[in-house]
DNA sequence: GCTTTTCTCCAAAGCGCTTTGGGTTGGCGA
DNA sequence: TCGCCAACCCAAAGCGCTTTGGAGAAAAGC
């Protein structure tokens, strides 16, 4: 069934039936309703191809997964937020075109998108300091939201959580803990989140004039392999750290285990404290968990960021020269079972 | 730059430039080389969206991803598989088109899609035993491959593992390193490779005459804090299992935790063996890890599965009347160190 | 030499929708 | 009575591509 079929068996033209569908006051109330019943008996959708085409409007939001060639890491991170996401795209008749490209075809990607306006609009995640998508979304004029910032975070729209904020309060938490050997097992510092998690690290450090060991500050994709390997190093070089400052859950896992084979109790020999994105199948909530949540851990859904995102980029579309949407979203700071006074 | 602009400044019709660049005999070689030229210089790209309702192809695939509302769960299994089924669809030309909605959306989402041809063909992940969705897709005609096996696997294509084998083979060596009671951490078993593991593990224990105990067999979404859980209730009962099989690393990290919670050494006090999806940042994998992989564990990268399954129902779109595909892959069982002999 | 075939190319008709630019009609004020 | 303005509705022109059904010229066949 399509249009024409429909307005011919309603005895209309086709304008009006595509008016009285969509909501355009030119069409006398009682003949809509007509319509709208004609239309719902017949089981009509509209043909969301040729829709496109008429309106110019993809009715679609792109994300670029780039593929880092060497790693083959899925960022398990991007699953949540895009499970968010799409929730909210599904919600409001938008499709979800998720375009995987090698690291080096991003650009492309991007352009190729543009050139004939394949999606409305773009969501960027895990920016770099100064990632490049920033200048050429812009250039581009395709509507876009990043999930994080770059290092000189304005002009455009974005939303973050508060790195500085929540890495120097839990920092702090392990300072008055008593813990002075900290240990940083960050995530790649190109990234921007990580450089921002550094600093609340520093800072909170430099604030107690605890001058952190470099040997003890490291940087790297965030695998669970990547927090085993670190802490075993520091934890066999003799006088290692006491405490852990983790920029994800699954290096976590990684200090755990390392520590867990040296025979060192979680919370009492060594302490853990990370950043939670709230990975459901990780389940690190305290609600759910009688037993309490294993990591104390700085915590901000991505899901819900996710989620949040697809409103602002979506509102974006509608309104593209309104002013730069800028959010910035607190952590909470959940006390769990790996944490404690720093061992005498 | 449009098709007819190009026509125009070539000289000649959209017909034949059309013809020209999709490579089509009735054009001239030096002609189509003429037009080449120009469209790459021009900078060209058909506009997708004139094309699909010209072809009546989407030139995307769906894939449907099904938000269990209550526990708002997202697989992080998903996300390694679509980066694979992503990297071939790109590379063919193909959008992915992920779809999120609530578990009882789906019937509609896959009518919606078969309506207005908004995809050429869809892929059906973690299939239950009696998966309605099967019987839906023949009906609405709409290719698809399955990722996973119905209980009556027969008329329609698939691809899966031997999961009956890998777990049978996976308790043998347990109950060969002199392990008898073993206990069986499952994923829902409404699933249908769960129940197939399951079929394999007792299948093991049957052959050697030994009983499982029906309080060590749970069935449940594999989250980590199942598996904390399960593995604490069990644990702590007295005369607990010696050695757990699990469904994927995800619960096998919480039965290490909750062992090393109480003092049990993996590997020595209590063995774990799990089914491992090369989820690249667990980083299982024996290669990248001079240290050996932590858990032993049947093994099987969904990352590929997601490649051949893409390829498959590629294939199943250009032919759509070919016989079924439907392909078993094996695993690997592959030594880590969390497996050892029984203790005395 | 004339008809057929083959090779190239083209005009125009879709694909199914939205949207522009009017047309009718009826009611109301002057 | 006439003119004007809403309120409704419509025909037709796109959107940018593919594809059908030729047409013209050159090559081949008799």
């Amino acid at each position: 069934m399509n249009l024409k079929q429909l307005s011919e068996s309603l005895g209309l033209s086709q304008t009006t039936v595509s008016r009285a569908l969509n909501g355009y006051p030119e069409v006398r109330e009682e003949t809509r309703l007509r319509v709208q019943a004609a239309a719902e008996a017949a089981n009509y959708t509209p043909n969301a191809k040729a829709r496109r085409l008429a309106t110019g409007r993809a009715m679609a939001i792109g994300h670029v997964m780039p593929l880092t060639g060497k790693e083959e890491l899925v960022n398990p991170i991007f699953a949540d937020f895009i499970a968010g996401a799409g929730e909210i795209y599904a919600r409001e008749g938008y499709d979800l075109l998720l375009s995987m490209v090698p690291a080096e075809g991003t650009e492309a990607a991007y352009r190729q998108m543009a050139a004939n306006a394949s999606v409305d609009a773009v969501m960027v995640q895990a920016p770099t300091m100064d990632d490049p998508r920033v200048p050429l979304l812009q250039e581009l004029g395709l509507p876009f939201l990043v999930h994080g910032r770059t290092g000189a975070p304005d002009g455009y729209s974005w939303l973050d959580v508060a790195n500085i904020r929540a890495f120097r309060r839990a920092t702090d938490f392990l300072l008055d803990l008593g813990h002075r050997k900290i240990a940083l097992i960050n995530g790649q510092e190109t990234l921007d989140f990580a450089r921002r998690r550094r600093l609340g690290f520093e800072q909170a450090m430099a604030a107690r004039e605890v001058s952190p060991n470099a040997a003890w500050m490291r940087s790297d994709v965030m695998t669970e392999q990547y927090g085993y390997r670190a802490a075993c190093e520091m934890l066999d070089a003799g006088d290692g750290p006491t405490a852990f400052l983790a920029s994800s859950i699954i290096p976590a896992i990684g200090i755990r285990r390392a520590a867990g084979e040296r025979g060192l109790r979680i919370g009492r020999d060594v302490s853990i404290i990370c950043h939670d994105d709230g990975l459901s199948y990780m389940g690190n909530e305290g609600i759910s968990a009688p037993d309490g949540p294993a990591f104390t851990a700085t915590r901000s859904s991505i899901r819900a960021a996710g989620q949040r995102c697809a409103e602002i980029l979506l509102s974006l579309i509608d309104n593209p020269n309104q002013p730069a949407i800028q959010e910035l979203w607190d952590t909470d700071l959940s006390l769990g079972r790996s944490t404690g006074p720093a061992p005498a």
